[in-house]
DNA sequence: ACAAATTAGTTGCCATTGAAACCATGGTCA
DNA sequence: TGACCATGGTTTCAATGGCAACTAATTTGT
């Protein structure tokens, strides 16, 4: 038996664990997202912050990529390899840094994210939506706090936790 | 060029966009957390949820755990294998379905379960503690929302877009 | 100018994961 | 009772993803 078990220590629930909530909402809403464009382009996550970093920006390297969309560069690179081999995407060599190369979209791409893009808006706006008024606003600041707080625990934590 | 990357429908951004920003900072603490835990009792994230969720209700079959803290029924039968390899988890028959078996903590895995809640509780506090004491219930309530509508969703898709 | 360190990007390898097939048991209903 | 369906759980298989090693190019320090 476990005692009771949780009296001790304010009690631990994991279905009001702050970080558990945070992991199952943005999978959902992930899978949910996902699965609206999945079966039209045949793209996975991925690809799909590819496209859009490029349809934002235009043009831009690949690591330029990686750090807007928090992507470990090897994603980026698979990604970006997987666009190119479709034509949505081409390279372009720097010809003052021969190590890195300026990639964009084609205009395939590029008529892929004009149709993507207001979809993806939409299902954000539909999302926002069922949030209360009053609340959105606060929803958008406690995650920009939450995102900043945790990544300095994570650094502190990877520099200290590791000496040498 | 990208004509205007994006003037033509409302711009999507994605560092405001939500599903991605959901992501990213689940991501983050969630890697936070696991790195306080990871390193003392080399267990990961199903692991953990596991754990707790036994030690929240003591003794329960795997399809409970896998619905109560959102986990594909085979991730939870591996977390247990292995928790049960370590001696953290015990495995009891159910004589009335023996399809089943009842699950629960053994006194080590209540050790570290009581070792490892306290920390986990901190944790949570210190994140929440970041967001503005004004901002936090509508956090809370934002998340319940975006959970039900996602659900509701990605739900909707798989019945309407797979049908047959 | 050149050796050593750094950086952009790719690739090989391995761990994690989910889908689907599978096994054993239990329930249904004719 | 016995043929079917459903369910809990495990295993197999393929895809995904991160780490570390690698290549090629650039920077730094002397």
């Amino acid at each position: 038996m476990p005692a009771q078990p949780g009296t001790a220590d304010a009690a631990l629930k994991l279905e009001e664990f702050l970080p558990y909530r945070l992991n199952v909402c943005a999978n959902i809403v992930s899978t949910a997202l996902s699965r609206i464009y999945a079966e039209h382009y045949s793209i996975g996550v991925p690809e799909w912050r590819v496209l859009v970093t490029l349809g934002q920006f235009g043009m831009m390297t690949a690591k330029a990529i990686g750090i807007h969309s928090h992507m470990h560069k090897t994603k980026v690179s698979r990604a970006v390899a997987m666009l190119e081999r479709r034509k949505l995407v081409v390279r372009r060599a720097n010809r003052d840094d021969l190590r890195e190369a300026f990639l964009s979209l084609t205009p395939a791409g590029r008529d892929i994210y004009s149709d993507l893009a207001p979809s993806a808006l939409e299902f954000a706006r539909q999302l926002m939506e069922t949030v209360e008024p009053a609340d959105r606003a606060a929803l958008g600041r406690a995650l920009n706090k939450l995102i900043e707080h945790a990544a300095q625990i994570a650094s502190d934590i990877a520099k200290g936790g590791k000496p040498g």
